[in-house]
DNA sequence: GAGATTTAATTGTCAGACAAATGAAAAGTG
DNA sequence: CACTTTTCATTTGTCTGACAATTAAATCTC
């Protein structure tokens, strides 16, 4: 798409060089706890100087792809990258996007619904207790009085992931970490009200219920009406800024 | 949850520097195109050498967080996270993810098929002409009895992604870019016969008519067939190479 | 042979230098 | 004065060389 003459300068030495090995470890020519030369045999092999080779590797740390030990059988060793860890840039890649790109609320809700109603058949069959006494205990602590707006949401947010994990698979579970909880700094921005939280603590009980029940059809029924209320408190909020 | 006592290191200092300016723009404290302090005004604050500036510097560009510019007026800018580049982000570590925890095709194929779940009624809702004409193209080449095996799962992911993005919700074909491209070296390793590529052209080919006729239901089910369909052609696979 | 010590390899960090890019100010030109 | 050209200061990109810290293996001692 883009002509020739723009944009199309070569990137800087250490972004080739980590490129060049980020390939390789993609392409599976260098696996998982494979040990990579070390950054003076690397200087070498680029022909560029260690602190270039170093930036190199920095960048592939920062993606996971690597870790690094030092001493005499150290090195730089192909790293198994880890749900736990894929969760955490999942989630701040996801939390950046909408917070830089002023998606609206709107859009940021419908797609974190649909892919949560993709998950509720699959929990409502495999649910395990723990999951279902998480999402009992957080319900509790949603409907004590005394919680402040913030803990509010960390426990719906906490909800949520119990009910995402419910459906046992790590995959799903990965994917939909980061379109829940990037939600919260947007969820943050809702004062909930006694009234607000009554329907929502009411619509999380009968969501557990039907889980408990294993009642698929019922569990995606309280997730569509959370979906729209939730929309709906949002453009009250937003209604209310207007007229301000 | 960790014992004080076990893996408790001090990170390295680039490490640690990429981390403190990391939270400033996540927390918003940094925002979009602000510009960083020089790497020698930087490596006085933090009373660090210029090299571990630029480690940490390399640590925030690998991640997109950051970008530089040489010259009078240069330096480390904020970046705007587009969906671009997270797409790239998303679709690197949900492959490695795949690949190197062994994560099995059905658990795989049944993350993705749901998640592609979640977005057919939307699509079906609001799919322009342009998405379904790339679908129909797709469907046309993978009926082509030349193409091999790669260009027929090739195609079958640009068949998908057209449906995902026919949902006209930039953050969920995000979150679906990752599932959808990830599962592909996953399809690779299946010899398509023509007599499944037959099938399978039959599913995307009333998957597209359900598509035009607005048709969610239909849709749905159409998934739903492929889904049954994936998982059993790789279970046939399986079964044929444990024989062998 | 078991334990203590040395040694070599490797990453982490630093200091200082020069090259390259780039925009802004200064100087020149009509 | 308006416009162009040159100069220049700033900043990132890269290199060289060095030393510190860490770690496992080799060596030594008893």
């Amino acid at each position: 798409m883009k002509s020739e003459s723009e944009e199309k300068r070569p990137a800087d030495l250490s972004a080739q060089i980590a490129g060049s090995i980020r390939d390789a470890i993609v392409s599976g020519a260098l696996i998982v706890d494979a040990r990579l030369p070390s950054e003076a045999e690397l200087s070498e092999q680029f022909n560029v100087s260690r602190p270039t080779v170093r930036e190199a590797l920095k960048r592939l740390a920062a993606q996971s792809l690597i870790r690094t030990q030092r001493g005499a059988t150290g090195g730089a060793f192909v790293n198994r990258l880890s749900y736990e860890e894929a969760y955490g840039q999942q989630i701040t890649t996801s939390t950046l996007l909408l917070s830089m790109n002023d998606v609206d609320f709107a859009t940021a809700c419908e797609a974190r619904f649909a892919l949560e109603r993709a998950c509720a058949p699959l929990a409502a069959e495999r649910r395990s207790a723990d999951q279902l006494a998480t999402m009992r205990t957080e319900v509790y602590r949603q409907a004590q009085p005394g919680l402040s707006d913030e803990g509010f949401c960390a426990s719906d947010v906490a909800f949520h992931r119990a009910l995402v994990d419910g459906a046992h698979n790590p995959v799903l579970s990965y994917q939909l970490a980061g379109a829940v909880e990037a939600m919260q700094p947007l969820m943050n921005m809702i004062t909930f009200t006694a009234r607000s939280r009554e329907v929502i603590v009411g619509l999380h009980t009968r969501l557990a219920d039907a889980l408990e029940a294993r009642d698929a059809t019922a569990a995606d029924q309280q997730l569509a009406q959370l979906a729209e209320y939730t929309a709906e408190l949002f453009d009250k909020l937003r209604r209310a800024r207007q007229g301000a």
